[in-house]
RNA sequence: GGCGCCAUGGUGUAAUUGGUUAACACGUCGCCCUCUCAAGGCGAAGAGUUCGGGUUCGAUCCCCGAUGGCGCUACCA
């Protein structure tokens, strides 16, 4: 950006035609740090000249996908600017009259070309190895010709005139770009169909939205030479561009469905935090000064982000640091607000109570954040957790004795007279079990038996939770204890309950 | 086929823009902690910068070529 230059404007312009997709979020993420950064203005626009596929719903959920990110727009549908309107579909009379002026000044011209000519010169140029370039046949229509065939209802495109002159236009990540004219085709800008084309109507609203920043993915960039000339055309200077690279999956081919969830809404579903993928996909082709920080919040990145710094190269999209981003987050962040979110998940699984109103009781609340602590450590995403948790809520002691490696520990002497020591006293045992007194009874046990170690907790462990691994007991056993007091969906079973089931299950 | 873009450990990025033992993070492995798992702490392995030519006293960095990957090549967006 030139020092002189007015603050910048970009803007992010999706097609309502599906979910927003992380490669796409990037871009959005990529446009919006660079307006905060440089104290500029960040807009969205709507690209819904495809009415096919585009739908409301998609708008609805784009904004709402945006916005979870924490992603705003200073001018867009709902905050309407001195641009507007923001939706492609609703421009179309600016299209119409800036045509016509091409068309006046001979920068475009009508095309009575028919698809099969069209396709039989596609065909040839292939044959030949050539370029696949419109020849321009209608090219030298004169005038009078054009205007008489266009009355006569015979249905005509509207073409630009590529000009004799090799297209170039600077990229802030790759440089100047040039492509010599010869290899750029007269493009189609109106249909016969009366309908603008995509790369006309973005180039158009670019311009006269007074966009300085373009910038959005690669797949872009053999399109910019044919928008360049329409920049040229009518006498505008093309803005800056910035071509980000392509996200690729694992297998380097690009990150699509078949790749798993890739909508911004699916990570969300998932319970991957919003500053967490925020954070994931600013690393995803761009690297702070130095390269040794790696964990920012959005605020941060605003201070750091640089276009400049932005990778040429595509990245493929690794899950294994996403998890280990939204771990950190997950951490970090405040408890109620991770409750909040994770009980949607334990609700879906039948084991807590959906939580429509503010019908919620503050004791399984209180509880709820105790198992969140017990589980959240080993936690990569919120719809992890039931599983995790299914111990807790659907204890089931034959399936505990049927686990191969289970079935080993609890063969031995050992474990049978540490099982029975144990059971012996919680038998005797009246209210409910304490961590202290659990401690103690384990002291005594392994003072009786002779068994210490694995050979202790193991059996036991199993008894309880139904694997011979998992959290300390001196936490688990007050999750199992309150949350047997509760009145919850799935009833969670109280040491007792379970030490009873294990011991009659063995029978 | 044509045109364009890209190329640093398995992955994402660094490297005072031509001078470093090529750095950091994820992952992997090991150790510590621990009944165990996870977390956490500590440590290790892993690239001589895709390959081949140049330019230079000196190339990850500049130039040319090759190879590979990707994109565009529509009256799709």
């Amino acid at each position: 950006m030139p020092p002189s230059a007015q603050p910048p404007r970009v803007r992010f312009a999706p097609s309502p035609t599906g979910f927003l997709h992380v490669g796409n979020a990037r871009t959005a993420l990529y446009n919006w740090l660079f307006a905060r950064h440089n104290g500029g203005v960040f807009l969205l626009r709507i690209e819904d000249t495809d009415l096919d596929r585009s739908e409301a719903r998609h708008e609805k959920q784009l904004m709402e996908d945006l916005l979870w990110l924490g992603i705003d727009w200073d001018e867009g549908p709902g905050v309407e600017g001195p641009h507007a309107p923001y939706r492609q579909s609703e421009r179309l009379g600016i299209y119409r009259e800036h045509t016509d002026r091409l068309l006046a000044e001979g920068k475009a011209y009508r095309c009575f070309c028919t698809a099969a000519q069209l396709e039989e010169e596609r065909r040839l140029a292939a044959t030949e190895h050539q370029p696949q370039v419109y020849s321009g046949r209608c090219r030298t229509i004169s005038d009078a010709d054009s205007e008489a065939r266009a009355g006569n209802g015979e249905p005509f495109a509207v073409r630009l005139r590529i000009p004799d002159h090799p297209l170039r236009f600077h990229d802030i990540v790759r440089g100047v770009v040039e492509f010599p004219n010869e290899t750029v085709s007269d493009p189609i800008l109106v249909r016969s169909s009366g309908m603008p084309v995509y790369n006309y109507v973005v180039t158009l609203d670019d311009a006269l939205m007074e966009i300085t920043h373009v910038i959005r993915g690669d797949d872009h960039i053999s399109n910019t030479p044919k928008q360049v000339a329409i920049y040229e055309a009518f006498g505008w200077r093309p803005p800056e561009f910035a071509h980000l690279s392509t996200i690729l999956g694992s297998d380097r081919e690009r990150l699509s469905k078949r790749h798993g969830a890739t909508s911004v809404a699916s990570f969300r579903e998932m319970g991957i935090l919003p500053e967490a993928l925020v954070n994931y996909l600013a690393l995803l082709g761009w690297g702070a000064e130095g390269g040794t920080r790696e964990i920012f919040s959005l605020d941060e990145l605003v201070k750091e982000f640089r276009l400049e710094r932005v990778t040429a190269s595509p990245a493929i999209f690794d899950w294994e640091k996403l998890h280990w981003l939204n771990r950190h987050y997950l951490k970090a962040a405040d408890s109620e607000r991770v409750a909040e979110l994770a009980w949607p998940h334990f609700a879906a699984a039948g084991f807590l109570a959906a939580r429509d109103n503010a019908s919620s009781d503050p004791r399984v609340d209180a509880w709820f954040g105790t198992l969140l602590a017990l589980l959240l450590p080993s936690a990569n995403q919120l719809d992890e957790l039931p599983a995790k948790a299914a111990f807790v809520f659907r204890f089931d002691p034959a399936a505990a004795r049927a686990n191969e490696e289970n079935a080993a520990i609890l063969a031995t002497d050992s474990a049978q007279e540490v099982l029975a020591a144990f059971a012996r006293r919680v038998a005797a045992h009246t209210g409910s079990v304490t961590a202290e007194q659990f401690k103690i009874w384990m002291n005594e046990i392994k003072a009786e038996t002779g068994a210490k170690g694995k050979d202790l907790f193991h059996p036991v462990r199993i008894a309880l939770t139904g694997a011979h691994s998992g959290r300390e007991f001196d936490k688990l056993i007050p999750v199992l204890e309150d949350g047997s007091q509760l009145d919850v969906p799935s009833h969670v079973l109280s040491v007792r309950e379970r030490i009873e089931q294990f011991m009659s299950c063995g029978r």
